[in-house]
DNA sequence: CGTTTTCACTTGACTGATCAAGTAAGAACC
DNA sequence: GGTTCTTACTTGATCAGTCAAGTGAAAACG
């Protein structure tokens, strides 16, 4: 996206303390996240993010490719998971009736037990580590920071996608 | 380290909406990033940063220990990241005659050529996705935002680590 | 109403990450 | 100065994620 030619925009000498910081956040935070799952719960956070959809979901039960959005993943990935979690027990899949190309992912009563007893220990280190550490204001600027990055992602997105409307 | 017993402290609805913005900022402000610099010069983020921080280093060179610091990554990871990057001819690896227990990486001149072309559109990247779209104040508040979170993700590590100083 | 398309997944092949075990060099101890 | 310990990686086994190709159900078409 460079143009030919054209000088390289460098960062700000503000910029660049604040990206190094920031790019370190975004590497470790995920992974302590991760980490609090697994050691408590034995869950990834994408999986938790799969049962936790499914847990606040009508009759607990969603649609794959709904379910892909809501955890944030693909759909083959999601496949995967989702393979994994039915073969602990902990989601079952069937054909939707009225439709059968979409598959039904449906939390099993094992499922919502595992869900209900990671929630609060994944909640509290969010806030511990998060919004403990943030001001309301800052909590405040931050949903507004992380809005705006992704809706920069989004366009960038339809731009390549679609490049004259 | 939810006390059993005590009440789970769940998210303000506030805090909750930080959060979801958040999360998903998380997730695909690194792939946007990852996804551009895998298309314009077939690195990932962690090669990227690998040779970054060989590119700034004296004699362009560095331990991988100290190498894996700067890259954010194990030592493990490291290893094999910078084994491709040898094949690719762009580092090389020999051990420390000083200390024959390190490795010394150092940048090749094809890996210097690839890290200079790949920087101009990689902070074109950054500028695009974030700070382009954040105020200056915005930009420093994340500054403060990101070193407060990474705080409370060693000060937790120093807890896990040494359970009474 | 049979054929072609599209849709919603699923899966095979491969790449990259992790963890634990292995290796080789230097330090420490007796 | 020989054995044990520590340090700095490296590597084998395994597993999760991606991409592209495959499958089977519904729509659309002529």
């Amino acid at each position: 996206m460079t143009i030919p030619g054209s000088e390289p925009r460098w960062l700000s000498a503000d910029d660049r303390d604040a990206w190094v910081a920031f790019a370190s956040m975004l590497i470790w935070l995920p992974t302590a996240l991760d980490d609090q799952l697994q050691r408590d719960s034995g869950l990834s956070h994408f999986e938790y993010g799969i049962l936790a959809a499914l847990s606040e979901a009508h009759e607990e039960t969603l649609r794959m490719s709904e379910l892909a959005i809501y955890a944030n993943g693909s759909l083959s990935r999601l496949s995967r998971a989702v393979a994994r979690l039915e073969g602990r027990g902990w989601v079952t899949r069937k054909p939707d009736p009225a439709d059968g190309r979409y598959t039904l992912a449906r939390l099993t009563n094992n499922g919502r037990t595992v869900i209900v007893k990671a929630a609060p220990g994944h909640v509290e280190a969010v806030n511990r580590l998060v919004f403990d550490v943030l001001t309301a204001a800052q909590a405040r600027q931050l949903r507004i920071i992380a809005g705006r990055i992704l809706n920069a992602i989004d366009s960038e997105i339809d731009m390549a996608s679609q490049p004259r409307p």
